[in-house]
DNA sequence: AAGTGGTCTAGACCACTAG
DNA sequence: TAGTGGTCTAGACCACTTT
C-alpha cells in the first residue's frame, strides 16, 4: 500500500526546529549551536541525521560551520554595491574596478583581474550560445577566461567571447590585465557600447566552485550581455559569475545623487 | 603530526570524475548514469560515498535525480526573459505580467500573484533594512508577502514594505491581486517612479525553499528596490526572489527593437 | 589532549516508479 | 515485483582548532 501522507523526514523537521529557535532568539547571531554529539543526545537521533539537518541550514546560509570549532549562527552579510546608472551607461568602459564599503576591513584593497586562459571557442554549450548572441560562427570566436579577486580572495569569474581577429596579443596569454574591455576596444580602434545586459542566478558548477573556493551549487549572480559598435555590430559577449552574496548590482533611475542601499562603487 | 597536503575526499574525486565523463560525451544530455549500486561496485566505495558525489553534481545542476527512476544528465535550461528598457523604464507600473518563451510547453499560461500575508513590520532584519531604505521608522510600515505562480508552479516570492497608511484594504487580506503596485498607487492617488533597483543572488532560506518547492540553498535571483513619488519621496520597498534558473532580467540599451537573448517579455 | 566537524563503511528499511 | 533513490542507524577513523 502506497504511503499517502507521510511526515517529512527527521532531518528536515530538525532543521526547521533549529531555524525556529534561531528566529526566536534562542541562538542569536554569532552564537554557537550545540555540538553534533550534544544534538544527537538531545533529539535522540544518529549523528548523520543531525549532520543532514545542519547541512540544510548551512546551504540556506543560516549558519556557518567552522571545522574543529563549532557551528555558529550567521549574522546578516555585508555586500559590495556596484552602481549602474541606466541613464548614462551607454558606453562600455569595462567594469573591473569597484570599491568596497567603508565598513569592510578590506577597504582599499586591490581589485585585480587575471586572465587564466585564452582559447579558440569550441563546442561547449556556452560557446554556441555566445556564437548565437554575436551572430557569428563558433569557428571565428575566441574565448578568454579571467578571475577577478579582491585581495587574496576570488570574487568572480568572467568569460569573454569575441572574434579571434579582434583578440589583441596582450590578452591572449594568462596574466593580470588592467581593463580588458578597454584594451580590446583600443587595440581594435573601435568604441564599444552596451547592447544589452541581463541578470540571472545559477548554482556554481564544479569548475567555478573550485576556482571561487565555494561549494558546488553556491548561488552566483550572473551578469551577461553583448557590447557592440556604435553601428550596432555585436562584438563582445561577456558572461560574468560573481559570488551572489558578495555583490549587488544597483541601477539608479533618478537624478544626480540618488541614495544607494550601501556604499556605492564605480560603474559596472 | 598535522597532515600537510591531503588528497581531496573520495566523494569529490568521484564527482569530478563523473563530471569529466559527462563533459567528454560519455554520458550525453538526457542519458542515465549508472545506478548507485553499480557505481559502488565500479568504484569500490560505499553507497553513501557515491551518494555524496551525486549530491554534489545535483547541487551543481549538472544532473537531475528522479526518484525511483534513475539519475540523468541535465540538458541546458531554458529560461524566461523579462525585458527592462533602461531608457523608458521610469514609471513603476508593476511587474507581474510576463510571457513565456514560445519554446515552452506552458506558453500562454497565467501568471498570477497571490497575497499570502499582510502584517505590520516587526523586528526582522529585512524589516529594519526596509525602514532604512524608506527613511521611516519600522513602526509605521506594513509588510505584504505574495507568491507569484505560472500555472501550478511557484516561480517567485515578493515582499513589499510601505507606510501602513498607504496600504489599501484590498491588499491587506490574502488572495489574488491583479497588479499590486498599480492598486497601491491608485488607492493613494499618487504615481510611482523607480528610484533604484538592484540585482543579487542568494541561496533560498528554509522558508522560501518551502514555498517555492526547491531545496534550501537553491540559487534565487533577488531584485529589490525603492519606488518613489515624482518628488523623490520613497514610498515602496520591494524585494522579490525568483528561482534563479527560471528567469533572467534583460536590460536593453539600444534603440527600438534590439535583439534579445531569448523571447522577450513585457516590462518588469 | 580534548573536543569539534569531515569522511567513510556496513547494513537496514522505506517510498517511489515502471513494467 | 524489481529496481531506483531516500532516510536512518551504529560505529569507526581522521583532520582541524584550541587549551
Amino acid at each position: 500500500m502506497p504511503n499517502h501522507r507521510r511526515t517529512s523526514p527527521r532531518y528536515l523537521q530538525l532543521a526547521r526546529l533549529i531555524q525556529e529557535r534561531i528566529d526566536a532568539g534562542e541562538f542569536p547571531a554569532g552564537s554557537r549551536l550545540p555540538s553534533e554529539p550534544e544534538m544527537c543526545a538531545e533529539f535522540g537521533v544518529n549523528r548523520l541525521t543531525v549532520r543532514e539537518a545542519v547541512a540544510e541550514l548551512e546551504r540556506a546560509a543560516a549558519i556557518e560551520i567552522r571545522r574543529g570549532v563549532g557551528t555558529f549562527v550567521r549574522p546578516p552579510v555585508a555586500r559590495v554595491s556596484i552602481a549602474v546608472d541606466p541613464r548614462s551607461q551607454r558606453f562600455d568602459m569595462g567594469s573591473t574596478h569597484t570599491s568596497l564599503p567603508d565598513s569592510t576591513a578590506g577597504q582599499g584593497m586591490d581589485v585585480q583581474e587575471t586572465i587564466t586562459a585564452a582559447l579558440p571557442a569550441g563546442t561547449a554549450t556556452t560557446d554556441e550560445e555566445a556564437a548565437r548572441h554575436l551572430g557569428r560562427p563558433v569557428a571565428v570566436l575566441s574565448r578568454v577566461e579571467s578571475v577577478f579577486s579582491i585581495g587574496p580572495e576570488s570574487w568572480g569569474i568572467s568569460t569573454y567571447w569575441m572574434p579571434s581577429a579582434l583578440l589583441p596579443r596582450e590578452l591572449a596569454a594568462p596574466g593580470p590585465v588592467e581593463n580588458l574591455v578597454r584594451t580590446l576596444a583600443d587595440s581594435a580602434g573601435i568604441t564599444l557600447e552596451y547592447d544589452w545586459r541581463a541578470f540571472s542566478a545559477i548554482g556554481a558548477d564544479i569548475g567555478d566552485a573550485d576556482i571561487l573556493g565555494v561549494p558546488a551549487g553556491s548561488p552566483l549572480l550572473v551578469r551577461e550581455g553583448v557590447s557592440c559598435t556604435p553601428d550596432g555590430e555585436p562584438v563582445l559577449y561577456v558572461r560574468r559569475r560573481i559570488q551572489g552574496e558578495r555583490a549587488r548590482f544597483v541601477l539608479n533611475f533618478r537624478a544626480p545623487g540618488p541614495p544607494l542601499p550601501q556604499t556605492p562603487a564605480s560603474p559596472a
